[in-house]
DNA sequence: CACACTACAATTGTTGACAATTGACATTCG
DNA sequence: CGAATGTCAATTGTCAACAATTGTAGTGTG
């Protein structure tokens, strides 16, 4: 089901469609933390005045992607290795909860859709796809906690993920991380599918708890 | 510790102060969920053009405190108690981990502060001064979150407890919340001196949990 | 050579103007 | 009388212009 131009454009307005565009950008390497965000490079690149640009702006500094420097501008956040450790102890706890009311709601479809999520992973695993499975394991935690059922928790959960990209994108995972990792995919999985909370919700915290640690191990600095 | 006028130009702009007074005037009931929020008025009353009126707006878009209708503006955001309900239980996880890190790094002091905290809430009971309880209430729970030392989980708690006062302006505390709520206080406060981490989690998230359940009992529409 | 000062281009912060949209009200038609 | 249409004021969405700020480069001095 695709909308047609003047149904987008009733529901959005060209700040927030370039919200989504300019975390686009951010998101997708194109930025270094901490580089500067030109407002008018932005205007001129998009074909738009700078009026749009700062409003979008300022709702990617609410969701922490950005950081607004009076009179200096908007630059890509930097995070220090303590606040992605934050982040992800933050991270963690919604994920448990997340586990735990998919538990409870799950159907046989959902299920379905997360095994066949796992399956591909298990592809890109075997494959040492590592680039793949990026991908599938971005869409399997938004499948999920959007499946739980709670929109705050997911707007929530999706906004520290996005936020986390800030710092991993300067971390290579390894194969065995990738390898790991997946292994707690399957317990999650399991978990949920037998719908037992109390499981699920510590399969899917110990997942991100393990992600946290994995990812600072191969990073130890503090700054 | 006082800034003069210079430095908090220099560490914040107008869109930045604006978003913390609308915030403001927003949360202090001079607007009801649903009412809309005139871009060109604020701007009179501020004394500024609409430009910077509307970058605050869009961060408060973002912390979801207004929601932005194309073409006819901002409105105070309205809080279905199904959507209550979710952010309850967000905030309960997150509230459980707050009682967790504060048991784990509580200080001395800190527990000093906590039972002064308690202690003047006993007598707002006491005395049954609902009001002085409220705001008491409100500084005694951001102590807990910023205390507990991790900036993401207080940023986050905090967005949704403001968020809370949308739907908790339209439905009146009773005497007996008060009461009740209070000796959860109790609990959380003897779990955190006791430096209890599991104890305190247990006891700060069960205090959030039975806030939703008062506040339900209070509120029984869905919609 | 290092530091201080100056000039200036680039950028940010804000403003007021104009075009577009919407809701409220009045008028017309069946 | 109710529904449809038209009008218009208020407001939103965006733009370009201007003032203010900042960083950088060049120059002068000790």
């Amino acid at each position: 089901m695709t909308l047609n131009a003047i149904d987008i454009l009733r529901s959005n307005s060209l700040p927030t469609l370039l919200e989504q565009e300019i975390e686009r950008v951010i998101l997708g390497g194109e930025f270094a933390p901490g580089d500067h965000v030109n407002e008018k490079e932005l205007a001129l690149r998009f074909g738009i005045s700078r009026g749009p640009v700062r409003e979008a702006l300022r709702s990617l500094d609410s969701s922490g992607l950005v950081e607004q420097v009076p009179n200096r501008g908007f630059f890509v956040r930097r995070l220090t290795a303590a606040q992605a450790r934050d982040i992800y102890d933050v991270r963690a706890v919604l994920f448990g909860l997340a586990g735990k009311l998919l538990a409870e709601r799950i159907t046989d479809e959902g299920v379905d859709q997360l095994r066949a999520f796992i399956a591909e992973m298990d592809t890109a695993v075997a494959a040492n796809d590592f680039e793949a499975y990026v991908k599938i394991n971005f869409v399997f935690h938004e499948f999920i906690v959007v499946s739980a059922g709670n929109p705050t928790l997911a707007q929530q959960y999706m906004t520290l993920v996005k936020q986390l990209r800030l710092y991993r994108a300067r971390n290579l995972m390894l194969g065995d991380s990738m390898h790991a990792s997946h292994q707690e995919h399957h317990a999650m999985v399991d978990a949920v599918a037998a719908r037992d909370p109390a499981r699920a919700s510590l399969a899917h915290a110990r997942h991100v708890e393990a992600a946290k640690e994995r990812l600072m191990s191969t990073a130890p600095n503090l700054k």
